[in-house]
DNA sequence: TATGAATGAGCCTTCATTCAT
DNA sequence: GATGAATGAAGGCTCATTCAT
């Protein structure tokens, strides 16, 4: 028997190749860096990875789905409740993965890498609704198609992951009220919105 | 910053690299290509920008000013209506300047360059918010910090430039009218919120 | 030179290289490729020849053989006769063996390999010339070194294996007829040449 | 007035890629080796060759070029005098050119670069005929097609080169004197032939 | 001052060869 | 003995920057 393919040694080139491009940039990650960092020869990325655009394609695709969108699944709970549930959980969400967020951003920013990866990943992330179709048909929230609704939410609360990440626990708690009832307010049905 | 008079030569080097950054992306950007599509030698740019950083820096600050904020000046008007018609502003503004917001983003994500130039520009483009602060004071806005408040808008419109700006400009209507209704209800005092 | 048993693979691996040699080009021989096509490993390889270098010696050696010189052995048939019969031969031989030739041009111009070869194979190909010697006494082929003779002669032939490869059987042979023209002519003692 | 193109240094840079053909082999070739013998950097070697292939393809016809084929113009000499000086011509050529020759040949080995140079290069060295066609009408030459009396010449006489280089002058000429009865013999009309 | 040729470090990738298993 | 993962030196090429003209 041969040496085998080392899923450590990968997950090693994967993680210095993140570690390379939030230290330095995208721009600057280079195969060499990449390698030395890894603790491995130049040729042994290559056997895991065909190619730069192919390492970096599959670090992005590994790390947007870890900070995609909020979960708006039901878990029974009042309509209400359970939007800020989600919401917390998805700025905590945010505030954890700030620096995944950040590759993921770059890549995006990217012309070379997005092109190729477009074509390669359709990347379908479905994020659920059900609890807010729940609360149309309950009446407190408005009548407007959930994807729409789901990406206000997620553009609006995304960048807070940034400011928060630096931010002590317990002095996130205030700001994240506010953030939140301008949240629940931007969707729930009201009566001045007649 | 640049060294020599003829502010023509200047300006023709800036757009060249705007350009170059709109076609083929940051990342690709050269001298040589610059300075080919200003009409101009490669050792001149060097005349009016010290070097590449300095040169994109330049334009970043260029293009990172036309589109920053929405705009909540006191026009006079009520305030759902005033507010509603920044939005609509900013949201146009926006659309128009997605190319621009794409070369901002990719400079914003890219190491090499924030950093250079988060030590020379302060930039702070503070945006006006008396709309608001007269709204907190009519009882009719959340009381809450007015820069969040700016911030939190921003961040839920900004994206939708990216979208409507492949969308013809009367079906675009239906669409933003959604979105106001969702920015409104987020800022809006309403009684529920108590 | 192989190393130890199972001339299986021995063979196979030779075999793997000549194709890969012929679909690629000498110049894009990779050890690599030699392995997968021959169903081995790669550091099997390296059991049965010390080097690439060796393995390519070793083919050039196998092929050279393969198409040599023109064959003029003595069949007892009528000078003239038994000379176009061997000419004919030779120039269906290189047909047949283009490839085989290619390859073998390939490793004889690269200096790489050949230096190395020379050192360890002298590989005298004589070829037999005893019909011309019987010509000669029979004063129907001029007095000229033999071994100059059947130089020419093959030199003159040889580069038309590539031409007449391409050409169906029953159309060669007008050229041949031709050709074979020129070769007597060349080497027969005429009144003309006192 | 900036440096200007110098065309010393595509000389340089040519004759340097040739003199390592020579020594080292094709597939030996680096840029960097052309660039440091030809006292250059390697850059430099990019703005006169836009790459490796084209550089050597450049090479290639300028070779080529100078060791084509007998050369059977019409000086108005006797029909065997002028083809007995036309091949002596070329046979002197081929001496004087076999380093030349030897580059040629190391090029169409390699299929990477034949391919290309095909493409690119549809290289017609038509040589004259003439003499052969009066030969013909005097009824002193076969009446056989010029293109193939030339190309038999051709084949016949070329690889003289290598091995005459070698010899002293005054030892060439028993040798030549066979090499020309033999060539002459080949294309001459004679009475056996009916 | 403008020019653009020249520089050379650095990048991505390949591949002969070694060696742990 | 066979395997194929690992190695790392090189190779082709790019490009920011310099500098002779």
């Amino acid at each position: 028997m041969p040496r085998q393919r080392d899923y450590r040694k990968e997950h090693a080139i994967l993680d210095a190749a993140q570690a390379e491009v939030l230290e330095h940039g995208l721009e600057a990650l280079s195969m060499d860096a990449v390698a030395r960092r890894a603790g491995v020869a130049t040729g042994t990325v290559y056997r895991y990875f065909a190619n730069k655009i192919e390492l970096v394609g599959y670090l992005y695709v590994l790390l947007k789905s870890s900070t995609a969108a909020p979960f708006f699944d039901d878990a029974g709970l009042p309509v209400r409740e359970g939007f800020e549930k989600a919401c917390r959980e998805f700025i905590r969400e945010c505030c954890a993965h700030v620096a995944d967020e950040k590759f993921v951003e770059q890549i995006e920013c990217s012309d070379a890498y997005t092109k190729r990866i477009e074509e390669e990943l359709p990347m379908t992330f479905d994020t659920p609704t059900a609890l807010l179709d729940r609360g149309k048909e309950e009446g407190v929230i408005k009548d407007i198609d959930s994807e729409l609704l789901v990406e206000f939410i997620s553009n609006a609360l995304r960048p807070f992951g940034r400011k928060l990440e630096k931010v002590r626990d317990r002095d996130r708690e205030a700001p994240i009220r506010d953030i939140l009832s301008l949240c629940w307010g931007a969707i729930a049905a009201s009566d001045n919105d007649a």
